[in-house]
DNA sequence: CTGGGGATGGGGCCC
DNA sequence: AGGGCCCCATCCCCA
């Protein structure tokens, strides 16, 4: 229930981002309420299942100008070096430069849990189940197998997920621990970062504005979303009608209403 | 009904 | 090696 945790201040909208609010980042913290049921899910995420290739846009600025022939499929492969990119990056700067940080006062580093080596993980997994005894450490154990080509492959305890390095399966580890804790609600999240956007959505802070129309937003991501309705070319396209669409979620709606737009 | 905003999850890359 | 940050993908809602 994400939308709950909704707390705009129109009358406020200058208010002072409570950074204190950042300090309970991943400390311990017992659940109370129950959790979010899609919350849940997305912490078991199976990457199969999520469209594999039912979606299959058009980036028409990519094939513009990228004009290298390549998958349409994956034309949404990151491009960094795009225009697109650019011009995120020199619209971002009017904010604060490189970083999707709001100026940010020193935040503590979060260390009840940040300790390094393989031991995090068994103390992320005592903080996301602080009842259960020695069954976390159990779980947070990792196991370390070999593939064919005699290269380690690191499985997920909690969901048996395969990752290549120790890394990247501690990374999603957290999804499962959850160690970033927000003091005010109470929801966790599995990496600080997330949780500072997260508790943006209290504050009411946007560090992100338009250079177009001076809206502003909390999340990068959206503000770059809010872009492309200022761009005539939108980056998604029909290939059956050729109709143009800002968001891939907008084209899946329009493909899945039924696109009746004839052949061109 | 469509378009757009809000929120959030996760992988990947860079420092 | 790990933390931070970036970008993408989605889902949910509402105007
Ligand atoms: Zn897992
Ligand atoms: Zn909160
Ligand atoms: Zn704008
Ligand atoms: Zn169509």
């Amino acid at each position: 229930m994400p939308r709950s945790f909704l707390v705009r201040k129109p009358s406020d909208p200058r208010r002072k981002p409570n950074y204190s609010e950042l300090q309970d980042a991943c400390v311990e913290f017992t659940f109370q309420q129950p959790y979010d049921q899609a919350h849940l899910l997305a912490a078991i995420p199976p990457p199969e299942v999520l469209n594999p290739a039912a979606s299959l846009p058009t980036l028409i600025w990519d094939s513009l100008l990228v004009p290298q022939v390549r998958p349409v499929a994956w034309a949404t492969l990151p491009l960094r070096e795009s225009p697109k990119a650019a011009e995120l990056t020199s619209l971002s700067d009017e904010d604060s430069g490189k970083s999707s940080q709001p100026p940010s006062p020193p935040s503590p580093a979060p260390s009840s849990f940040s300790s390094t080596s393989a031991s995090s993980l068994e103390a992320e997994a005592f903080i996301a189940f602080p009842g259960l005894g020695q069954l976390p450490k159990q779980l947070a154990r990792l196991s370390v197998a070999k593939d064919p080509q005699s290269r380690k492959i690191f499985n997920c305890k909690y969901c048996n997920k395969e990752y290549l390095s120790l890394g990247a399966l501690k990374m999603h580890i957290r999804s499962h621990t959850l160690p970033c804790v927000c003091t005010t609600c109470g929801k966790a999240f599995s990496r600080p970062w997330l949780l500072q956007g997260h508790v943006r959505t209290h504050t009411g802070e946007k560090p992100f504005s338009c250079s177009h129309c001076n809206r502003a937003f909390a999340d990068r991501s959206n503000l770059r979303a809010h872009l492309q309705t200022h761009s005539d070319v939108k980056r998604y396209q029909c290939q059956a009608c050729a109709r143009t669409f800002s968001r891939m979620s907008l084209l899946h709606k329009h493909q899945e209403s039924g696109c009746s737009g004839g052949p061109r």
